[in-house]
DNA sequence: CACGACTCCTGCTGGC
DNA sequence: TGCCAGCAGGAGTCGT
């Protein structure tokens, strides 16, 4: 499912394919996505080239004059580029034609989304300019001081501070468990309660493990084109999230498995404190 | 402000 | 074998 890694692997799978080519046609057969795609996509976008293709958190931008694409994968969303027409398959919701190849959106459970932002209004998330998100892992910015200062009235468990997203973006359920078993942090400890040093050490290891996904994504995700876009970074050995029971790759100890939030962590009890 | 429960949806797994 | 409950995932929204 689309952690950071995966979406930053399809930005750079498609962007060759988009940059610069203007925009053809916006074709929605299901537009019923987390919120109703706007009609103002097959208005304003046909005509206009695409000048870059970014990304913020784990959401797509697509750069034209007339103003920005914004596209999330949810939790079940892919992109592919197709060079040649092929019959729409289930889930295929959009496609987007441009300089002769289709970009087409498959999203099963409907929870991603595809948004406008006309050249010089706000972003179309809520909270407009800024909408919250926290800074980007790859950051200069983002160092274990500004993390030790941006958790001083936080008592949340730090996983549940990591994935709220308003800290650091881009980590989800996977590389939470999985930066933290790196850096030593239990993760139901209070964020508050955790001092300078360690979230050196938590900023270092979520950079890490978000690299190493990249990196292991690109590596198998090379044939983007009319490929499934099938990521290759799950097969990445993880090295608690999902293995409970099973040892400690470091020490030996049972891996444990916790809810929070509705959502499983796991942690090896004894090298996480 | 901060927190945590709830919610959207489909597909897969595991237990009976 | 078939059925169904439960779970997975991101993140906005709402009540406290």
């Amino acid at each position: 499912m689309p952690e950071l890694p995966e979406v930053e692997v399809t930005r750079r799978g498609i962007a060759p394919h988009l940059e610069g080519r203007r925009i053809e046609a916006v074709v929605v057969r299901e537009g019923r996505l987390r919120w109703p795609v706007p009609e103002a996509l097959a208005r304003c976008l046909p005509g206009q080239a695409v000048t870059a293709v970014r990304r913020r958190a784990k959401y797509l931008q697509l750069d034209t004059a007339a103003g920005t694409l914004w596209i999330h994968l949810g939790m079940s969303g892919s992109l592919r580029i197709l060079t040649r027409t092929a019959p729409p398959g289930r889930h295929d919701h959009v496609d987007l034609v441009c300089g002769g190849v289709t970009l087409r959106y498959n999203d099963p459970r409907r929870f991603g989304a595809w948004l406008w932002q006309a050249a010089g209004t706000p972003p179309p998330l809520p909270g407009g300019a800024d909408h919250g998100l926290g800074l980007e892992p790859f950051d200069p910015a983002f160092t274990g001081a500004h993390f030790h200062a941006a958790t001083r009235t936080r008592s949340a468990p730090v996983k549940q501070v990591l994935l709220a997203g308003d800290v650091v973006v881009g980590v989800g359920n996977i590389y939470a468990s999985e930066a933290l078993f790196r850096a030593g942090i239990h993760p139901a400890r209070a964020a508050r309660r955790i001092g300078q040093a360690r979230y050196e050490r938590l900023a270092g290891a979520i950079r890490d493990v978000l690299a190493q996904a990249i990196d292991q994504g690109g590596s198998t995700l090379r044939d983007f084109v009319d490929s499934r876009g099938e990521p290759g970074y799950f097969q990445q050995s993880h090295q608690v999230y999902g293995r409970t029971g099973q040892p400690c790759v470091r020490c030996g100890t049972p891996i444990r498995q916790l809810r929070q939030g509705q959502r499983s962590t796991w942690y090896c009890p004894r090298c996480q404190r």
